[in-house]
DNA sequence: AACTATTTATAAGA
DNA sequence: TTCTTATAAATAGTT
């Protein structure tokens, strides 16, 4: 929005970049702040500076707060029995392999009372539902255009990059054994 | 910018602050991304729907990338900040309900989108044995109401011994390959 | 899930 | 820098 489309890559001139960067980070802010109010959520947005200074906004009382809140949900921590037993987060979702994973604990050390035939029928609609899921998106991608694939195989690259950097991280920051985020839990 | 001049306060109606809500998020994020590509800073946002859904960007390869800068700096300018407290956690187990509702929750709505088509493959393979052993397990306990608890168990015990072939063969085949994320879209 | 009238953000210029 | 302004972009209300 300006006098011209601006292309979306780095600014390389210096001084129009640092404008752009004042402009633009008081713009994220303010949008930052103007989702908060208008739809009652929590927001937090970090920058940093090439030259390192840091510009902050918070919707709750403390960044603090809602990082907290965001390390519950993303962090995890290794079992620590075996370095290269993967288990990690993408946002705040599970992995694949962790919902196996949990799934197999369970069933490893049942509470024979409340594995009952209602709770394994529940689970085998959710992996029923989950197939179908899985089938219409490979459906789906086997009709798409070979670009669309590149693209998402790149994608994949990217986050198995990412992957092995909080593989790493984790092996040497902790120490503490947890199995599973409690998610969403005190929903229903 | 809209039809009307909003005023920047909590929407009220619901379905109006729900479809601000999405409308913004995507605005915020797209925002935060055209700063971090325009200007070369790193910047980080993190949004919680009041559901307690996590909605994120982040310019670095890992958001635990940021988070430290963050904290790094944070604890650098202010001196005494309780960083344990952004790691600590109780380290229970997942109640099994609390499991069927996490299962539940992150299997609604599979984001596999970015998944290749051999990935697909192979989760849905994995998903098909999966379901193989509930349904022959539930059919088991269906029809042998009268089997001792040490059968039960013994059943389940070998179920157990499946899911970790699985989650293992998993875990080898990511080694070599990518993160496979099964996860889940939006909640708006 | 689109559309479009407006508002808002901002690129370039002063 | 800061202010101005023409234009691009976001989005509120609508269909």
């Amino acid at each position: 929005m300006g006098r011209k489309k601006l292309e979306i890559k780095r600014i390389e001139e210096n001084s129009a970049r640092m404008v752009c960067f004042s402009k633009r980070r008081n713009g994220l802010i303010k949008k930052a702040r103007e989702l908060s109010v208008l739809c009652d959520v929590d927001v937090a947005a970090i920058i940093f500076s090439k030259r390192g200074k840091l510009y902050q906004y918070c919707s709750a009382d403390s960044m603090a707060q809602v990082l907290q809140q965001y390390q519950r949900r993303v962090e995890s921590e290794k079992d620590g029995c075996d370095t290269e037993d993967l288990y990690s987060r993408n946002g705040d979702y599970l992995t694949y392999s962790e919902l196996l994973k949990t799934v197999g604990s369970e069933l490893k050390e049942p509470r024979v009372e409340q594995l009952s035939v209602a709770d394994l029928g529940l689970i085998q609609k959710q992996l029923e539902t989950a197939l179908m899921e899985i089938r219409s998106t490979k459906t789906k991608l086997m009709t798409d255009a070979q670009s669309s694939l590149q693209e998402k195989e790149k994608m994949l690259e990217e986050e198995k990059k990412h992957f092995n950097e909080i593989v790493e991280g984790n092996n040497s920051a902790k120490k503490k054994k947890v199995v599973i985020d409690l998610n969403i839990a005190a929903d229903g």
